[in-house]
RNA sequence: GGGCCGGUAGCUCAGGUGGUUAGAGCGCACGCCUGAUAAGCGUGAGGUCGCAAGUUCAACUCUUGCUCGGCCCA
């Protein structure tokens, strides 16, 4: 045996300097300040300009506390469009933005004026909106911060915020838009009102508290029946509010429910419902034994009856008789299956009423007052004051006195909405609104067919989402614009209080919108409003309305002036697409459509891609109260955004996905194998330059059958990219790292790279592909793993310009070889049969390394040396397939079991020319 | 309660128009290498395809119901 020589130095290994471990969250920051003093955005938009565009305009994330995991989510994936798209050679330019007006903020704020004892309505309207407005820019300029970290390339220091004059003043002259081509109207409709604050509320202003309240049964009488039976009866109506029997104006049933004509103990003859029978009896006190039916039938069948008011004595409103009405919504859970009708305090009611030409009327005044010419209890009140309604109020009293009280306790137990302020009891109470109709004809048809042609002529991805906004367009009531409220675009619009028409007047409207430019929101006032209205209309002749928009509208116009308004000139109008969770549907995307329907007749985007949500490693929706929120500034400290933006683009985010420790572990795993296979290319063309560089058609099989590979994935990359499947995307270039390269190519070529010359060709052939591989990864992960392409570039190209300016890389229509590779396929499966076959052997430790091992099996290598792509000593041509530990000497410098070699430890012939020459 | 959507190995995901033993990567176990070394290679074990009926010669794939979860409404 020969004296063992360590040839170590000899051997070609890897070089770089590219550590194994990323440090991210020490390194990202380092190579962001890099970009942002290069001004990284403006030089990318340089680059590609007059290039084809690609514009993803950006929803709006309401400026309002921190980034949470949806944001992350969500601006990851719209970087993700813009990168690959840029990649792809496109200009496009990203502009970010913010939502700054609305009720969360109202309320942060005069949160802030309660800490400070303070009262909102003392307060004058400009300083709260200064206020709100400080408020807003805070969270706009703290998210900005955070959303930068996560590496997303955008106009940062040019966002557009819906607050901005530029934008408020676009917001109004959309409106304007609306009113001047009719599709305004105001009309009315029962919001939640309080009478302590006399202010509406919104759903998430008010909360719910069990409360005691009294509950009547009240007697309408029968004047008019198609069943004779019922005339002279009475229907007989259940409620807990009584407050509320002053505004009646009709009668519900159920049109399937059964309903009965009974006398108790001898009373009045009743009708309701066979189910409630007895609990109405029991009401009155009377024993349920005593109940006498005269008359059985269904609530459909009581179509066309009428009902007098108990007081219709008291003539005018009073004295109208009152249709009973099919509502579906009335059910035999309680009361007496007949539902009294006040469309003015309640949605079902003015629904029914509605679709029945029965108009509110507006008798309970702001305080929760009657007003004062109401025939009944005008001027009384407050509606919700529990005496008024009590057994023994004003209310019950009256109907007692006409005979129409059957029943009255204060003793129901429920569940009612309280002012989360004031915490006083509200109402639903009627009130003027202005809507934006979706089914008045217009020239080019109603809103809501424009809409849904509009839907159908978009791009929805998934798919599933056309479903989901064509069933909610469909069906969507009136566009409700108004609000009650301080912080927003106001309706710029001047009523006519003589016609009650709103002005239309081109002049005037010029005015309006100059004035909001020049002044923001708060240009629309009363001081102002002569101004506006010039010398042609007197201020006296006009009501100025001061409801404010529905942010939604606010929204709704982003394309109007951020697309259109030239302030971004990269941009153009319609977007290219719109990206945001799917909850959208119901917002973003159907606002900013029915906006875009109305005033230009199509959807301003060509395509929709949504979002689903992130759930815990559970499934399980993720809250506060809960303790299973992952906070993504946490993950970025910790971890590092190219992990966060990794997993984002790993899961399946078109449907709800989840994040928890164990799955971000996978990440994590995922990113070493990629950030290995790069560490291992920069240290396998250490030292590598054109020079070395060989021509495809001399490079041997194995290495353009790596092309093929390479471009058969690059295709597929291409689909994935267009059909926004990021997903299938990361899968392609993380298989394609384990399989083709580390496990396959990799391992094959490692004796080459050690071993062989640095002059041979097969080596350099190597090389080229390694490099051809490295130019082509590099680019593949930019839009991924940005910092850490970046830090990948810059370590092979320290001088060169950022890898985020490249294009997507060329690949040689000649790279592709499906026969090639449908040979080395076929080597493939046989290579793992023989691997198969080898394993035993290393677990009975008969040998330690694949390369101790000499195969055979029946087919014919033809002229690709398979020991090579085996890794083994030899492969040879027998009749049966077999692996038998070789009896050749082991070379001393590339391990290699060879006949050549005179002993082990001596040198090959190949290493001794290596190492002699 | 209504509309829409989803539930495939421990994890992340594939599985046109129903058709042989349901796939991949990772993780895991075991083994190898020790010249990519807190790396690399190999082999292997993991799934009654949420549950239950039904249609069919045949269902992960179609129908219905249920269940769990999600978004939006009420």
């Amino acid at each position: 045996m020969t004296d063992p020589i360590d040839y170590r130095d000899t051997v070609f290994l890897p070089k770089t300097d590219f550590p194994m471990k990323a440090g991210l969250p020490q390194k990202e920051p380092g190579i962001l300040a890099r970009w942002q003093a290069q001004d990284f955005y403006a030089e990318l938009r340089n680059r590609r300009r007059g290039r084809e565009k690609f514009i993803l305009h950006d929803g709006p994330p309401y400026a309002n506390g921190d980034m949470h995991i949806g944001h992350a989510l969500n601006h990851i994936l719209k970087d993700m469009v813009v990168r690959t798209q840029t990649l792809l050679g496109r200009d496009a330019p990203y502009v970010p933005g913010w939502d700054c007006h609305g009720l969360p903020i109202e309320w942060k704020v005069e949160e802030q004026y309660r800490k400070k004892k303070l009262n909102k309505d003392e307060v004058p309207a400009v300083e709260f909106r200064a206020e709100c407005r400080a408020y807003a820019q805070h969270w706009v300029d703290t998210q900005r911060e955070q959303l930068k970290r996560l590496g997303i390339n955008a106009d940062w220091d040019n966002p557009y915020l819906t607050m901005d004059f530029q934008a408020e003043a676009t917001i109004v002259s959309e409106l304007l838009k609306f009113a001047e081509s009719g599709q305004l109207y105001r009309g009315a409709k029962p919001v939640m009102w309080s009478p302590v604050e006399k202010t509406a509320l919104a759903e998430a202003e008010v909360e719910y508290e069990d409360i005691v309240s009294t509950q009547i049964d009240v007697a309408f009488g029968i004047v008019e029946s198609p069943i004779a039976e019922l005339v002279g009866a009475h229907a007989v109506i259940w409620t807990t509010t009584p407050w509320t029997i002053p505004v009646n104006q009709a009668l519900a049933y159920g049109p399937e429910v059964s309903y009965w004509l009974v006398t108790v103990n001898g009373s009045k003859k009743c009708l309701v419902a066979e189910a409630l029978v007895d609990d109405f009896a029991k009401r009155l006190g009377e024993d349920v034994s005593l109940i006498d039916v005269t008359w059985r039938g269904k609530g459909a069948d009581l179509a066309g009856t009428m009902v007098r008011h108990p007081m219709h004595e008291l003539g005018g409103f009073f004295a109208k008789r009152r249709p009973m009405l099919a509502g579906d919504f009335v059910t035999t859970d309680s009361g007496t299956g007949l539902v009294h009708m006040a469309p003015d305090h309640g949605e079902d009611d003015f629904d029914l009423c509605k679709a029945n030409g029965i108009e509110p009327v507006f008798a309970v005044e702001g305080d929760g007052k009657y007003r004062a010419d109401w025939l009944w209890l005008g001027g009384e009140g407050s509606v919700i004051n529990p005496k008024f309604n009590a057994p023994d109020g004003p209310i019950c009293a009256a109907l007692y006195k006409v005979d129409g009280l059957l029943a009255a306790s204060a003793d129901y137990k429920h569940s009612y909405p309280h002012s989360w302020r004031s915490k006083a009891k509200v109402i639903y109470r009627c009130t003027p609104q202005w809507f934006v109709p979706m089914d008045k004809a217009t020239a080019d048809g109603t809103l809501r067919e424009k809409a849904m042609t509009a839907i159908s002529e978009t791009r929805w991805v998934p798919e599933k989402g056309q479903n989901r906004i064509t069933a909610m367009v469909e069906g969507r009531p009136d566009w409700v614009l108004s609000r009650q409220r301080a912080w927003g675009v106001p309706i710029t619009l001047f009523v006519d209080r003589k016609s009650g028409q709103y002005l239309c007047d081109a002049g005037v409207n010029a005015r309006i919108i100059a004035g909001i430019r020049a002044h923001g929101v708060d240009g629309w006032s009363d001081e102002r409003a002569q101004e506006y209205l010039g010398s042609d209309y007197a201020l006296a002749d006009y009501e100025r309305v001061t409801d404010i928009l529905d942010v939604w509208f606010d929204s709704g116009c982003t394309h109007a002036f951020v697309l259109e308004s030239g302030r971004w000139p990269d941009l153009q109008w319609p977007a290219d697409l719109y990206l945001e969770g799917s909850d959208q549907h119901r917002g973003w995307f159907q606002s900013s459509l029915l906006q875009s329907c109305g005033t230009r007749g199509r959807a301003p985007y060509n395509a929709v891609l949504t979002h689903g949500f992130t759930m815990d490693q559970k499934g399980m929706k993720m809250s506060k109260s809960l303790g299973n929120t992952i906070n993504p500034l946490d993950l970025m400290r910790d971890s590092g955004a190219d992990i966060l933006r990794l997993w984002a683009l790993t899961v399946d985010f078109t449907e709800d996905h989840r994040i928890g420790k164990e799955i971000l572990q996978g990440v994590s795993d995922q990113y070493r194998k990629l950030r290995n296979t790069f560490r291992y290319l920069l240290g396998a063309l250490d030292g590598f330059s054109d020079a070395e560089k060989v021509a495809v058609a001399d490079m041997p099989e194995l290495e353009r059958y790596l092309l093929h590979l390479l471009a058969d994935m690059d295709a597929k990359l291409k689909v994935a990219v267009n059909d926004f499947d990021f997903n299938t995307y990361v899968r392609l270039l993380t298989e394609f790292c384990n399989e083709d390269l580390s496990a396959f190519f990799f391992d094959i070529r490692k004796d080459c790279l050690y071993c062989d010359a640095p002059t041979d060709p097969k080596r350099m052939a190597y090389r080229t592909v390694l490099d051809t591989l490295f130019h082509a990864l590099v680019r593949y992960a930019a839009p991924v793993l940005v910092f850490t392409s970046e830090e990948v570039w810059q370590t092979r190209f320290p001088d060169a310009d950022s890898v985020h300016f490249s294009d997507w890389p060329e690949v040689d229509a000649g790279w592709f070889d499906e026969g090639l590779a449908g040979n080395w396929a076929d080597i493939r499966g046989t290579r793992i049969l023989a691997n198969e076959l080898i394993e035993p052997m290393r677990r009975n430790k008969e040998i330690g390394s694949s390369l101790e091992v000499e195969y055979s099996y029946p087919g014919d290598p033809g002229e690709i040396n398979l020991a090579e792509i085996f890794i083994v000593a030899a492969v040879h041509h027998g009749r049966e397939t077999s692996a038998v530990k070789t009896t050749n000497h082991k070379c001393g410098r590339c391990w290699r079991h060879l006949p050549e070699v005179v002993d082990d430890g001596a040198l090959c012939g190949r290493c001794a020319d290596v190492v002699g020459g």
